[in-house]
DNA sequence: ACTATTCTGACCTCTCTACTAGGAATTGCC
DNA sequence: GGCAATTCCTAGTAGAGAGGTCAGAATAGT
């Protein structure tokens, strides 16, 4: 059980941008470069942020990519939803139809599915997690923030221990 | 992201070891066919059960399987784990080796990844509601434990809304 | 016109999932 | 001993999805 990249390089993608803050647009392939990570992929995850219109773009010569919002005001719920698609842990927790999973409770709406009990606590917890979390706290942690907060706090070669 | 068939299905042979309790071993056909799912899979499934140390087997006529120990001592947690394999949502989280995540913040040992923060938390709150939920709170789940437990307190037909 | 950029769709390769198949080993019962 | 019921083990295999690549069209500044 796993997220997929997508989800990894599209949070950094939103890291980045965050980051970058008001410098207007940020071109995709500078934010490739300072990640190491294949362009054209991150042309597909950027678009699907896009669409759930968590970043802008802006075409053309000196274009690129921006927030729409505040990154205090964008939790990872959102960007992972947006990204993965879907956040539910086994099929019969999400909307019903198409699923490669026998289960022979659907009959009864899952009333009596123990198992549906245990996914649905689980979601609650990634849910929470996500919901929690907001763009701007990643966006401030450890060495991210150069420009003055880090250096201010005396975060200088080797930052905290991340507490988790 | 998801968890695979292999956790649902493998829950579900707890639950219903779990429910049949003390009746000595039982045979994975029976249980086959009271779930409507292929024989052959849940004994690869079972396997891993029994490596982890879950249920152990009687083999041979009149054998089976049984739990290894009492339902309230089993956590979702060490089920889903010895089915799963591992329950890290991101690589970068789980041990370190071969991963397929392209990653530049290897080299200073994640101190620097904001990302990690972010699944690190995820886990947390997975891990969180699989160690709250032990086998026997989902054998009584419902449908099942018809034995005296449910009755006495009060979980009748219709058991309060599950709260997730 | 030229260049920098986003945007789109098709394609490709590999890994993993969700099985199936076939049999060997073990045990109880007649 | 022989047979049936069971676990146990190893190999497959079809399909889906992950994780990209590729080619090019569309748009906008200079």
């Amino acid at each position: 059980m796993m997220f997929s990249t997508r989800s990894e390089y599209g949070v950094r993608v939103m890291v980045q941008l965050a980051r970058r803050g008001a410098d207007g647009p940020v071109p995709l392939a500078e934010i490739a470069q300072a990640e190491e990570l294949p362009l054209p992929y991150l042309e597909q995850l950027v678009s699907r942020l896009r669409k759930a219109e968590l970043v802008s773009s802006t075409r053309g010569a000196h274009g690129g990519y921006e927030l729409s919002r505040d990154p205090a005001a964008i939790t990872m719920a959102e960007v992972v939803h947006a990204l993965e698609g879907t956040l539910v842990p086994m099929q019969c927790v999400g909307e019903p139809g198409v699923s490669r999973v026998l289960c022979n409770h659907e009959l009864d709406g899952y009333e009596n599915c123990a198992t549906k009990l245990l996914w649905t606590r689980v979601q609650g917890g990634i849910a929470r997690a996500l919901e929690q979390t907001t763009l701007a706290e990643l966006a401030s942690f450890a060495g991210g923030a150069r420009p003055r907060a880090a250096r201010r706090r005396g975060t200088a070669a080797r930052p905290a221990r991340a507490q988790v």
